[in-house]
DNA sequence: GTTAGCACTCTAACCATCTGAGTGCTAATT
DNA sequence: AATTAGCACTCAGATGGTTAGAGTGCTAAC
């Protein structure tokens, strides 16, 4: 357990750092109003908290600088206690002004995150395996192509193409497109293939006229992986960090970033509140230098999906985190009373 | 007019810095098989060039770079006869192969496109301006909202959701559903909003109960500006090319590539063929350190799309011609047999 | 326990020097 | 008349030495 005195300096030299990106000296801390120490005494107290591994030198004389360590012990027990005020009604207005359409809300507070920070913004567009299926449409566009919709109670739309062979015959197909509405209204999306081939495939063998011939083409429309929405907001603004001047250390993680489905497992654990992983401890070696703040927005009980900042370890933990925190909460009470206004 | 061996050797030194990026100097060539001439006469001839404006010098004693105007003449008067082979098989593949929804075959043709050449493609969708409308559909979600679903005639799908006031009943907007469908069948998007306040505003006015207010909500539905759909390939590649080593250069560059708006307005002149446009030659800033090869693709005589790969003025225009013209015509050639084979 | 003082360390900036690749020019060669 | 060898010259970039300044750790005094 750290004194008063060693986490006050611990806290004002992270302060510092994250402001200046520059190793902090003795001199410069006890020149600040809060401390009224003098530069001997703190470089005492720097030394115990280099011994105690929250703080590194980046050569033998140089000022200190957070360790990873420290910055774990900072989001754990410095912040908590003095959260920023400050941007939370921008994140409020935000949500209020633009639910008409939560892809476009999602979108613009991705935007909004990252003009606010310059970080990344990272948002897992709502979970659409839960929601469930509305309405099926077919629509044929020649002889034997068609596109199927589906949508879903949240107002999700979802459309694949299909071509199947001429011998379908229109009456046929609007038998299948009712049946599959009648049985399938309801079923998540999720269960969909499940339910098809439990319930609906024997029934419709007995209505439609050489079935087995149209289900091969039908199957593709529905058996399809459904992608996870990405929206991504402020790709560039990593590149004003000073710790990422150098190409390289770029060039990889923007090469991760390319790759949606890498970025998407970095953010689709369940969890509850704000969660922080700082350098090493994220699992993808792309990301070793840089931190990551996630949060989620809910639906009852239910995680609809996640929100995260990336920047790097040299973070305003303290503001990110507020940041996200509020923008989660309005986010979550903004589905709400959404879906709660529209009759569910 | 270039003499024939000023031709040669302008060729040569293109070539060469085209592969290397570094100055090109008189004994390098000088040694090369196809030139049997000493450093010194090459000297001259390079001072002769250099006086043309086709080669410039980085400093006062280094070897020769390629000009803009050098890189203009070479490929409107070295190129044309010499073009390379290969590759264009995998070109034809891909078309045939992924060729079952265009949108994913754009979506693939922008990544191989960008992994043949290690630079950044983009792509602009085909043009659904130009489609008719083939089906509407209106599915309410709840009391007062409602998704509006446009399928083209060429399998694209379109939806908006929007709400109204509580007092428009099923039954009317049933009837809107109906009157629209008659109504707008064949007509192209673009024409959409002008038909429906010439046209059939009048006619709705007649059947539909109290029609002046459903009509404001559901207006937003269909005068919405249809976005441009855009597929950006390799964006990253460009971070491996030497020139951009340095990340001023590409700062400006990717925060221009985030504004769709400018990347759109980049490709959407009308063209025939394959258009080159080497660094100051373009008309936005950003990339004036940059050349832009685009070609288009056609259904018909009618515009469809636009492929472009943008890298560093020292470009293998040679291998990026081929590839595009290729590409091109696959598509094109692809997109009319699709169109027969559906029928139209 | 705190602080002033001092020797010590290391980076970053600056400068001088050197090397090598390349040039332009001139005079000799073909 | 065209080509080439030879040579003086230029410049970027690498190498190495010097210095200034920011910072440290330690010791001795307060």
């Amino acid at each position: 357990m750290l004194t008063e005195r060693q986490l006050l300096i611990l806290q004002v030299i992270i302060d510092d750092f994250i402001e200046s990106a520059h190793p902090v000296g003795s001199r410069a801390i006890s020149k600040k109003d809060e401390i009224s120490l003098s530069a001997a005494t703190i470089r005492n107290v720097m030394a115990d908290l280099e011994e105690l591994g929250f703080l590194e030198k980046t050569h033998s004389s140089s000022g200190r600088v957070p360790s990873e360590k420290g910055y774990r012990y900072y989001v754990d027990n410095v912040i908590g206690s003095t959260m920023a005020k400050g941007n939370l009604s921008i994140m409020r207005d935000l949500v209020r002004d633009e639910f008409i359409d939560f892809e476009k809300l999602v979108q613009k507070s991705a935007e909004v995150l990252s003009d606010l920070t310059n970080y990344t913004s990272i948002i897992l567009g709502p979970e659409i395996f839960e929601t469930k299926l509305k309405q099926l449409q077919i629509v044929p566009l020649t002889d034997h192509s068609a596109v199927a919709i589906l949508v879903t109670d949240s107002g999700h739309v979802e459309h694949r193409s299909f071509t199947f062979p001429a011998e379908i015959s229109p009456n046929d197909l609007e038998k299948i497109v009712n049946i599959l509405n009648d049985r399938l209204h309801g079923i998540s999306l999720a269960r969909l293939p499940e339910v098809i081939t439990k319930e609906v495939l024997s029934l419709m063998q007995m209505y439609v006229h050489d079935f087995e011939k149209s289900y091969q083409y039908l199957k593709s429309a529905f058996f399809q992986e459904q992608p996870v929405k990405l929206y991504i907001g402020g790709k560039t603004k990593l590149l004003t960090q000073p710790e990422f001047n150098d190409i390289n250390k770029i060039r990889a993680f923007y090469q991760m970033m390319e790759n949606e489905d890498q970025v998407v497992n970095l953010l689709k654990a369940p969890q509850h509140g704000i969660k922080v992983t700082i350098g090493n401890e994220n699992k993808i070696d792309e990301i070793k230098d840089f931190s990551l703040i996630t949060a989620s927005y809910q639906f009852g009980s239910e995680q609809m999906g996640t929100i995260a900042l990336l920047g790097p370890t040299r973070m305003e933990y303290r503001k990110v985190i507020t940041l996200l925190n509020a923008l989660s909460n309005e986010m979550t009470e903004a589905l709400y009373l959404w879906y709660k206004n529209n009759g569910y």
